[in-house]
DNA sequence: AATAAATCCGTGCCCCTGCACGGATTTTGA
DNA sequence: TCAAAATCCGTGCAGGGGCACGGATTTATT
């Protein structure tokens, strides 16, 4: 079962390689009826190009470039870098080179500025995320002037459907939280505190939809309360905790906690020293406080957004496109993983 | 930043492209000042092999023979064969082919004759997943005197560790499974079924590992007791019933259930007549069926063994072997998914 | 010392595609 | 009718590595 190669198309046409190439690529200056028999040919022999032998000849390089916020900043981008390490060393041979351009996820201004020098360099494609929406559309807007292949991971900026995302569903993460709660909490009434660290609902579309999905579960039952706390010092332990003793004296029988983000690590104590641990707590991401507090019982379950597996599709996804220039679909979910202390070993690397 | 080529090498070491090579493959031939002069090149240079261009030169088929139980005969294993198509396309480029051997899962003899017809093809790897022990055994004496690279899937023969094993850790499936029922179930008591369908926990060790997990999760504690039945003829609903009412008399207030491999759907449908569709049902894998029972509530988790992933990722093995002559852990196990209505779908492709 | 043998190493072709150059043929214009 | 232009198409090289053949040099043999 040899495989179809430009020379056998040539033969069975009865022409050169030269002008069974020019047909492949359109590129003209072939008469119609020679072309007409080339296209038969490619036809009839079912002729698929060798990737590996065009990837030899052009011989070029394909700079992705990455535009996310800085790992050294927060442990949780770091992960989408280590998805990114595993898979290169596959396409490293096929010419693909990754460069980073780390901003600060502090600074709005900082995302424009290094989008600027990312553009300056020239990438052929681009992945990219940001929790900026103003800031971002400027960036999207300059890639679709480039048109520069684009995919999007972690957080959708919904200014257009023509940007590749890869993410994860948020309303069923929070309809997936809503079950877990549901099972694991014995008591009638299931009052569930829900916390906005360092974020809000109303800026953050992931975070809204997550409560949106754990309000649908418990649709239309009366034993259930949602009650939602914004806390924008979360890394003040002290705070938290007089915000939670508060919370403890207005609303009796609390039965939950769910952290709407990667910052469960910062409640987590606050709830130790109450001697809150026994609450049903459910968080995001496998950052390794969260799982130091999964594995000692205070969070209950971990809710992994997977940003390495998000890094890695993405990548593949753009390597798609620039080497085996494969479309396929533009978004794309990770799998909703629950993670408890039994199997949180499976999903760290 | 241009790849260092075997042309670079021979530059800076003063000979040809041919003696290079030649050190390179140890083919010897070469003097040993020559080579130690070359060696220093690769060492100093940074030289590593372009794949691509090997690949093309060798241009040479890689056959896989994939040897699993017939897909046509058990749902179960078509899975594995989805990972296989999934994956392909990736690989075909290098020349990777796949020979698909089917046994039938029911008869021993059936795997020993389909081996000796994937001998005669004298595949370059192998696929496997058996749960035939004794003519497994057969099988991978054959192979280990070819000397074919291999690797098996699902069910550990654990002969010897000369094989690249891919599978579920089956102790933790079991003890997730604990957690699960334990935060699941709210009575005092926590009495568990334990179900092997068509399969003895004596003879499967991963069923037995299974159990061993489970149990291990409520060591030490006394609200907790395990009910261990084996039912052959699993596919006979009647039975099933008349075995549940029988388990029902005799002990009172069962809370739990555990299928211990995919044939929840089998026992599903008992529960129902019977109106015991609330108690808390953990079975494994994503069958139609099983599906099914999920979203329709009667099933409360799958545990995903993740057929697909497992081939995928064994498909991936071997080819590393084979085209990129890398090395690789030999036992790799594959995340233990917590399956449940709100995330199934992110698990069914 | 002359020939045979052994050792070492360079050259050229192949794999397949992409692309530039230029040759060959046909068409156009005066 | 003949040169100029336009159209069409073939050849050759590049890209990196594998491998066979055979040339060149050194070593062994009588």
């Amino acid at each position: 079962m040899k495989r179809v190669t430009i020379k056998d198309l040539a033969q069975h046409a009865q022409v050169s390689r030269g002008t069974v190439d020019r047909v492949l690529h359109n590129r003209g200056h072939v008469a119609d009826e020679v072309r007409l028999k080339i296209n038969e040919a490619i036809e009839e022999l079912g002729y698929k190009p060798n990737i590996i032998a065009r990837t030899l000849a052009q011989n070029n390089e394909y700079k992705i470039a990455v535009l996310i916020p800085d790992p050294e900043a927060d442990e949780f981008w770091e992960q989408p870098n280590e998805g990114i390490k595993r898979v290169m060393p596959e396409f490293e041979d096929f010419g693909v080179v990754v460069e980073p351009f780390h901003f600060n996820n502090e600074e709005p201004k900082s995302l424009s500025d290094k989008a600027k020098e990312m553009f300056k360099r020239n990438p052929d494609a681009i992945l990219m995320a940001s929790e900026f929406y103003k800031e971002s559309l400027y960036v999207l807007d300059e890639i679709e002037r480039r048109k520069i292949p684009t995919t999007l991971i972690m957080t959708h900026i919904d200014s257009s459907n023509e940007f590749n995302y890869i993410g994860q569903d948020s309303f069923k993460s929070g309809a997936m939280a809503g079950r877990l709660f549901d099972v694991s909490i014995s008591q009638d009434m299931k009052r569930i505190l829900v916390f906005n660290l360092g974020a809000t609902s109303a800026n953050t579309l992931q975070i809204k939809n997550k409560i949106i999905g754990l309000s649908s579960y418990f649709d239309g039952r009366a034993d259930f309360e949602l009650i939602e706390v914004e806390i924008q010092n979360f890394k003040n332990t002290a705070a938290i905790k007089s915000k939670i003793t508060e919370l403890l004296s207005t609303h009796e029988d609390i039965s939950g906690i769910f952290v709407t983000n990667s910052r469960s690590k910062y409640l987590a104590p606050a709830l130790e020293e109450l001697g809150l641990d026994h609450l049903c707590f459910i968080g995001f991401d496998l950052l390794q406080d969260n799982v130091d507090y999964l594995l000692n019982g205070t969070i209950d379950f971990l809710i992994n957004q997977n940003p390495a597996k998000q890094a890695e599709w993405a990548i593949k996804k753009l390597v798609d496109q620039l080497v085996f220039n494969r479309k396929n679909k533009s978004t794309e979910y990770v799998p909703l993983d629950i993670v408890i202390k039994e199997n949180v070993s499976c999903y760290l690397h």
